[in-house]
DNA sequence: AACTGGATCAACCGCAAGATG
DNA sequence: ACATCTTGCGGTTGATCCAGT
């Protein structure tokens, strides 16, 4: 975040809020590298920063901590088992951040936050204009679950147009096994904060050259080799598996190129036929109206339920 | 080149639970 | 037992980036 820097300052309360400057990240590895990261609300009563507690525990656990995969987009691998996890927990980030090395509960609400903007694009864009009442808002629109369906091969695809340059490393660190129909997670191991690490300062200058950039590459991950894959983003995915029709591009027509990934799609799994595609000739091709009858009604995700309420997680 | 709108990200807020005195 | 403080979480917002027109 560069430009014009909102640099608030309460003058009433000598609270500090906004983007983080370089010299204030400064203060805060040394409290952490000292005393361990703690004691947030000390910071601020020993004078070291005009942060409170609260801003500068949210910055080291969302920015500053060693192990984080800062600036590199989800990978496909990740993205399932933030859909996975979604499905079975709701929208416990902390925990499903857990599951993910590297990746903090905000990294997974703004990941989960696109994506669900992202699907109620698409589902607008799609939507006749009809009369048919559109509850789906952005808000309150809740993805179509999947992951409880056997039949969708298109996930094993990988997916994200960004993740090219990264891969499916991380299954090993987030130890996901995949059977026949589910997926079986555990959370990482807590190997996030040995607490030598904050007491050895040599380990954090290899984390942290105050000089220059940030943070050198922690060495809790390999860097994944490229591997070519297919680019259709795991919404897509979703929307070929649920609409078996690998044309359905098409039908989104005016749908641009960077929401639905830009790559060929994925074979269509069996069980929808031997349809479609560049078989489905001229007048037969399905048009958006004919699609949205002999697929699923737009109102389908109406009769989604919600997501049961949080006292009702076991 | 300028504009526009979507995507992404960082940081804030309020609330709740736990810890402490 | 109670009040206060601290920490953690989830929701939300606003700035910036970026691709498309």
């Amino acid at each position: 975040m560069e430009g014009k820097s909102r640099m608030i300052y309460d003058e009433m309360e000598e609270i500090q809020k906004g983007p983080w400057k370089e010299e204030e990240d400064r203060v805060l590895l040394n409290h952490v590298k000292k005393y361990g990261p703690r004691d947030w609300s000390s910071i601020r009563s020993k004078g070291l920063l005009q942060r409170t507690g609260k801003s500068c525990r949210l910055r080291w656990v969302n920015k500053l901590r060693p192990d984080l995969k800062n600036g590199v987009k989800f990978t496909a691998e990740e993205e399932r088992t933030v859909i996975d996890l979604q499905a079975q927990f709701g929208n416990k980030w902390a925990r499903i951040a857990t599951y993910l090395a590297g990746r903090t509960d905000n990294d997974v609400k703004n990941f989960w936050s696109s994506r669900q903007k992202r699907l109620a694009r698409i589902l607008q864009t799609s939507a006749p204009s009809s009369s048919r009442s559109h509850k789906s808002s952005i808000k309150d629109f809740q993805a179509p679950l999947f992951h409880d369906d056997p039949s969708v091969e298109a996930r094993k695809f990988s997916s994200s147009r960004e993740e090219e340059s990264v891969t499916k490393s991380q299954s090993s660190s987030s130890r996901i096994h995949d059977t026949e129909k589910t997926i079986k997670m555990e959370p990482l191991p807590d190997i996030t904060y040995p607490s030598s690490l904050y007491y050895d300062s040599s380990l954090f200058q290899l984390y942290y050259d105050l000089e220059k950039k940030p943070f050198l590459e922690p060495p809790f991950y390999q860097i994944p080799q490229f591997q070519p894959d297919l680019s259709v983003p795991v919404e897509s995915q979703e929307f070929v598996s649920r609409f078996g029709d690998p044309t359905f591009l098409d039908v989104f027509g005016h749908a641009s190129g960077s929401m639905l990934g830009t790559a060929k799609l994925p074979i269509v799994p069996s069980c929808f036929g031997p349809t479609s595609g560049s078989q489905v000739s001229g007048s037969a091709k399905i048009m958006p109206d004919t699609f949205v009858e002999d697929f699923p009604p737009m109102d389908m995700f109406d009769q989604i339920e919600p997501l049961p309420s949080p006292s009702e997680w076991s």
